[in-house]
RNA sequence: GGCCCGUUCGUCUAGGGGUUAGGACGCAAGAUUUUCAUUCUUGAAACACGAGUUCGAUUCUCGUACGGGCUACCA
């Protein structure tokens, strides 16, 4: 059967996307790319109560910021709209009562009261309260009561729910295209509510009606997912949809780094490592989260890091551009167990990301942080300066932090290094070394070492005992890169300043 | 508890009836270096357990253990 290829994101707008979000956004997004299909993003807010204001826009930023474009959908749109369901709010009822009419769905009455006392009941023998054949028969519904006391209970406004009639003992046979063959028997499956009585659909019931009307041909998803499969394969047999039905594939979840349990947005504050794309405020709690985005990591990188969270090419290659993973991408590949995220791979994966930026793009970034603190940089200078420190960083931020010797001189020098290296005869043999710089006409790295290097040998020290003082006077401290690097970077004038200025503060 | 899914170094993973079980992150050591890094080299580090099938099982089957998910008028 060849059919286009037509898969979506189905993200419900209750809080910012988190990592396991984004990489079944990022699967979807390559396997439409990789069979030249459709990447649809629809969005299902049928749960009025947990709509959190700027989700959906989070979202659609999220998806724009890691490169993920849509093809259809909320911010789009396309043939199949709308895309938000709540939107799309007058179809379902009908679909519900189709279903009601073919005899695979009843109307319910049960007050929220009487099934959580049921429950309880239930919960006190230590079993689990289900809807299903089994109790069905005791309660207030379509099935228990005849049709004009329905007739009546509808006309009069009451509350009700429609919920699935799911078959007495069923084997169901369904194929997942990551685990294979997958058994369910019906016996142990509860009559879902399809539609609420505030007149939304649920998951269940939107979702299989808009997939068909959206021709959705591959359906990728968290395993969460998983365990209602059976339900959703029964609706489309139910509506008779079954030989259009998408394929299914349950991607494994992320596990948090240590400890317990599927990753949570809790983990992130309390590990120190982002679990959202973008910083994240709550607007009920006011509680803030970081996001990948302002931690510094490139998108490409983030990306990269995510697709190898579960899936992986069967070579050693680990580095890969979007365009690349579009092409290699198969869901053949997929895992099938859970992944532990684990965030020092993250920043390993920015620092490889970070090392193969062009010099000029890092400046650009690092001088964004340089205007914040006032400082004005030449753009040539910061360029050198990125070439000179990306290769010991992670973040630009790490290139920020560590060239603040290039924008100012030392105020302070280390301790421990001057107790170590600043010994008795060291002003000397630096008043002699700044003689020889001052000297120099040529003051490039090679130049200057040349210089250095061959007046350290007329004398009875070590070459050692000559830089490691110097380095003191230049930049404060006893690490670093390599020091006439960064001497050309400073030029003579301020080296020649540095070296005055640690002469009058340590004699 | 019930149902479903899973299990290769600490972590992400490759592999697959006969392999010195490979790579990456992290960790350690050595080399290079004026220092710290980088880089290079090296090292420690894994087939959860028990049966069965088989000449042979880490690989296939079944159990057990462990981990994960679901069990709402949430998605």
């Amino acid at each position: 059967m060849d059919r286009k290829v037509r898969v979506r994101f189905a993200p419900s707008p209750t809080g910012a996307l988190h990592l396991g979000g984004v990489r079944t956004a990022l699967f979807n997004y390559l396997f439409a790319r990789r069979h030249g299909g459709d990447f649809l993003l629809r969005i299902e807010d049928t749960d009025q109560t947990r709509y959190v204001p700027g989700a959906e826009e989070y979202i659609v930023e999220s998806l724009k910021w890691c490169g993920l474009t849509v093809d259809e959908g909320v911010g789009v749109g396309g043939e199949c709209g709308p895309y938000r369901q709540s939107e799309r709010k007058p179809l379902y009822k009908q679909y519900a009562l189709r279903l009601v009419e073919s005899g695979h769905a009843y109307y319910s009455f049960d007050s929220a009261e009487v099934l959580g006392q049921k429950r309880k009941e239930c919960e006190s023998q230590g079993k689990t309260f289900m809807y299903n054949a089994e109790t069905r028969k005791e309660l207030k519904n379509s099935l228990t009561m005849s049709g004009e006391e329905v007739e009546a209970l509808l006309e009069s406004g009451a509350n009700y729910v429609i919920r699935f009639k799911m078959p007495e003992n069923e084997e169901v046979v369904l194929h997942d295209i990551i685990r294979g063959e997958v058994r369910f028997n019906t016996s142990l499956l509860d009559d879902k509510v399809l539609f609420k009585s505030d007149g939304m659909p649920t998951y269940h019931l939107a979702n299989i009606v808009d997939d068909h009307l959206m021709k959705i041909s591959h359906v990728i998803r968290g395993e969460e997912w998983l365990p209602s499969l059976p339900l959703h394969v029964l609706l489309y047999r139910a509506f008779g949809w079954e030989g259009t039905m998408p394929e299914f594939a349950h991607l494994p979840l992320i596990l948090k780094p240590v400890g317990n349990g599927k990753l949570s947005k809790r983990d992130g504050n309390k590990m120190g490592f982002p679990v959202f794309p973008m910083e994240f405020t709550d607007p009920d709690t006011g509680e803030k989260w970081h996001g990948y985005r302002e931690d510094g990591y490139f998108p490409e990188a983030f990306i990269n890091m995510l697709a190898l969270l579960g899936w992986n090419p069967g070579t050693d290659q680990e580095i890969f551009t979007l365009e690349e993973l579009c092409e290699l991408f198969t869901l053949d590949r997929v895992n099938k167990s859970g992944a532990r995220f684990n965030p020092d791979k993250a920043k390993w994966f920015n620092h490889k990301y970070l090392v193969q930026k062009p010099d000029s793009e890092l400046a650009e970034l690092l001088n964004g942080f340089l205007v914040k603190d006032g400082i004005a940089c030449e753009k040539g200078k910061l360029e050198k300066i990125c070439r000179l420190l990306k290769e010991r960083a992670n973040f630009v931020k790490d290139i920020y932090d560590s060239s603040q010797y290039f924008y100012k001189a030392p105020q302070a020098y280390e301790e421990k290094g001057v107790k170590k290296f600043w010994k008795e005869g060291t002003p000397d043999l630096m008043r002699e070394l700044t003689g020889v710089l001052e000297g120099l006409r040529e003051f490039t790295s090679p130049a200057t070492e040349e210089a250095v290097k061959a007046w350290a040998a007329t004398k009875e020290i070590g070459f050692g005992k000559v830089m490691s003082p110097f380095r003191l006077a230049i930049i404060g401290s006893a690490d670093g890169p390599h020091l006439f690097d960064i001497i050309e970077i400073l030029g003579k004038e301020e080296t020649l300043a540095r070296m005055r200025r640690i002469l009058e503060k340590l004699q």
